[in-house]
Parts: C-alpha cells; structure tokens; sequence
DNA sequence: ATGCTAAATATGTCCGGACATAAAAGCAAG
DNA sequence: CTTGCTTTTATGTCCGGACATATTTAGCAT
C-alpha cells in the first residue's frame, strides 16, 4: 500500500476514477461492446489490485452515465458505447413538461371506448383495430378561462376505463398519474413528438379557434420500466395560446 | 446485527434508503431548512446506529439529488428542499437537440447587419434598434436534397460577423460553435421556445412549401455560464419535413 | 488588532470481511 | 424432453478500520 501514498502530492486522481476511465475508453473504443458483459467485480479486483470497494465505486460511475446495467448472476453488461449526456433538460414533473401550472384546469369533454383507426395506430404505435379506452379533455386557463388552450386525448386500457369518472372529478391532476396508481406501474419514460398542424372543422368549434390556423400537435407515449406503454396522448393546442418553452443546461466536462 | 437478518423476508428497503428518506423528509418539512448543516456523518451514525458506510451512502443520494452539497470540515449543507429532478431529457450536443443528424446540410442563403424590429427584439429578449449579424440557412437532407427541412436565422454580436464565412466553407457545423470557440464563451445553457406558424409568401418561395401550411417556429437562446445571449437563432420548419421528437426518462425515486 | 501556524474537524478514499439476494446453471426424476 | 429442486455465481448491503485531504478554528507572536 506504501506505493499508493505517493498520490499524497495531490496531483493523482483516485483509483476509482482511473479504473472507471480504462473501462469507459475500453467501451467506447468497441474492446467492450454493447451488450457485453464487463469482467465481474473479483476479476477486476485482480486485474488492477484493488478491494472490491473500489471496483464497485468506478462501476457504480458508468452505471449512473447510463453505459452499464448490474444483474445478479449475469453481470454487469454494456448498455451504450458513449456516455452521451453533455446537455440536460430537467423537469420535476409530467406536469412541468406539458407547462401546465397551478393556474390550468382540465374540463373532460367526453369518454369511451375507440377501435384505433390506421392514423391513431400510428400515433400509439400500436396495430389498427387496437381497441383503447378515450378520454378527451379541454384544458382552460383558470384565470381567464374564456377559450381552451387546447384538446387532450389520452389513451388507456379499457380496463382503466374508471379513469374518467377519475378525470371528471379531479381536474387539476393528469390522467396518466391516476393510471399509474391504479395499475401499480411507475411512469419511467415519457417519449414526445411535436408538430403543427392546422386546425380542422372539427376542431375549430371545440378549441374556438380558426379553422386552418396553425396549432402545435404534440403526441406522447409514458412508457413503464419494461417500454410497456402505460398511457397513451394526443394533444393539439392553438398556437396563439400555447406555446413550449424549455431549458436545457450543460452537465458534466465541455 | 441479528435484528437486521429480518429484512431477509425480502420486503424491507435497505437501511440506506430509510436513511435517505428520513433526512428528505427532515429537508422538505423545514426542520433541515434551506442553508443548514447536516448532523455530522458521526453523528447521523450514532443516532441511527448504523455504520459510517450506511450514512455516507444515504447522504450520497440526497447529493445525486441535489438537495445537500458537502464540504470537507464544513459538513453536509442542504442547497434545496425539493427534489426538482424528477425526468429528465439528455441530449449529446446541439446538434442533438435541433434533430440534425450526419445527413443533413446547411446551405447559406444570406448573411449581413440587421437592426432588430420589435418583433425581432422579442424573439432574441433585447431591445428594438440593437444591431445583430445575421447568417440565413436552409438546411437539406443530403441525401434526398430536393426541398430545405427548414430555414435557420443565426444571430451573433456584428463583432464576429466572420462567421458568416465560417458558415459557408463548413456546412456541417452549427454556428453557435464557431461563435463558442471564437469567443472562448462556453454554452451553459440553451433555452428554446416551440409554436406553431403558417408559412408566409416570403418563406415558401424559400421553403419551397405552400403558403399557409403548417410550421414549427423554434427560437433559441445560447446562453454562457453568466446568462449572457451569445448566439440567437430562429428556426422555421414545415410540419411535413421536420417533427421535434424527444424522450425523458425517470431519474430518481418516484 | 493582525497575521501566521498548528491543531481540530468533517468529509473522502480504500481496505477487507461477512452475509443477503437474485437468478442462471446443473442435475435428477418422471 | 420437461419439470422441479438444488447449487453456484455475481451483484447488493452492511460492518468496521485506517489513513488522506480540505478547511475552519484556535492559539500564539508581533
């Protein structure tokens, strides 16, 4: 160990780092590719002369990138050959990310079950003829309260069809925090599609907006730990109402 | 250490994480508040009787988290009382995060001086009359190439209005980073606005798209680590040529 | 009162050991 | 060949010890 001491000069980093270092060059390098399996803890023990402890803090690093999985038995496995993570958009919640506030309120405008058309089948990504329970909601500013900000559908199992009795009588709260309560399954994914669209006939006396005005059309899809699709949304909001603002700041080295 | 063999029925969490969520209780309730010290590591070990491993590992977490920073001597101080990070949304690079990918090119359309008009001083928060450089690009998919994805507006301070030149003789890269490299400025922070536009008679001859159809309408804000604008740009895209997709994925406990 | 130095304090790194847990692999029986 | 049980394997939790490091605090000299 008295070889060690000599990083008391305060210029070595620790051993966990330069452990982590070699095996994230060896990833990105392709010498341990994706879906490979990393040398378990006691052989990397072995092979660089360090306690378990140490090993376990330099895996712990890739795994909290994102370029490592841990399974008992199996091992520690290669998930992404770069630690892609040099920008970061946070959000605290689903409700942050839809830039709903305090100050919106849902109306439920009607409920029940729908067979997916080939359009909609392409939106869920599910086979035409997928039969979902529909609920669609009007969302209003609470202050003003005058004209929607726009149309949600959200999309779930039909046996969740109780979500829109759910919906009616709590307003303030999204409908795919009542499905994840209800089904046990945590919301660990939300993936978003955005693009504008002009508003329809139809939509146009629903949303009181101009047909063939411009609208931001937004589709997600809140995806459990398995990519098993929770809830499905389609959103369309009027422009002149609604818009997306976010932020994005750099984490990690430049 | 028998007393603890009962967590073998496979329901108890881990004692780290009671720990964890005793003290994220303590933070959000106010009686840890906004500015406070931690109990030592010693001390949190005394009052819960578990090792220093124990507590270090729980106070890890709430650091990951951001709620406490630590300081050698100082102790352990609590930065925020909520967990805020609840999904987040990680993308390598700008380029990333405006959807170009290796296939895509950009073609400069015009570059000069413009003063802002009030609308233009809205987009880019300065005031009517300051001067900017502007460098317009259309930006075609290489390998389909016939019609522009979407038209860019790159606005820098007039001093490094050689970028316009930079812009021409390599297509392949974002302005925002000559501008970075130039100026030594590090992009901090990217804040982007999305909404929707109809395609006036001036941008569909260069969009080649028909007027009155849909568009997404994106303006952003490169920002340095100080919030200074160092690079403003707005992007116009035809709903049928480009969409924003993105994914945000759980981080933290639910 | 000011400045410098040494000591004290709280966190950081690392070791090694023991046991728990999840799950793959192996083996035996039908 | 399939099923069920047991063993083996790799990670996960936790203990306790030792030394290193950053930095604040206390003490002393001018």
């Amino acid at each position: 160990m008295s070889g060690h001491k000599s990083k008391a000069d305060g210029t070595a980093p620790p051993r966990h780092a330069d452990i982590a270092r070699d095996l994230r060059d060896a990833i990105a390098a392709g010498s341990l590719p994706v879906g490979s399996v990393l040398p378990t803890e006691l052989e990397l023990c072995a092979h660089y002369g360090v306690s378990r402890h140490t090993v376990r803090i330099a895996i712990a690093d890739l795994a909290d990138g994102g370029l490592v999985t841990r399974r008992k038995r199996l091992g520690t496995v290669v998930q992404a050959a770069q630690p892609t993570r040099s920008y970061r958009q946070t959000v605290a919640s689903v409700d942050d990310l839809v830039r709903y506030g305090a100050d919106h309120v849902r109306s439920v405008h009607r409920a029940g079950l729908v067979t997916a058309s080939p359009a909609l089948a392409k939106d869920l990504s599910c086979p035409a003829g997928t039969q979902w329970f529909r609920v669609s909601s009007l969302r209003y500013d609470r202050l003003t309260g005058d004209v929607p900000l726009g149309l949600t559908d959200v999309y779930v199992d039909p046996v969740h069809a109780e979500v829109g009795d759910l919906a009616r009588r709590s307003p303030d709260r999204l409908i795919s925090s009542f499905v994840a309560e209800r089904t046990g399954q945590r919301i660990a994914r939300i993936k978003q599609d955005v693009t504008a669209v002009l508003i329809d006939r139809r939509l146009s006396s629903l949303l009181i907006a101009e047909a063939g005005s411009p609208a931001l059309r937004i589709v997600r899809h809140y995806l459990d730990d398995s990519g098993a699709l929770i809830v499905g949304s389609v959103s369309v909001h009027p422009a002149s109402r609604f818009h997306m603002s976010s932020s994005l700041e750099r984490v990690g080295p430049g």
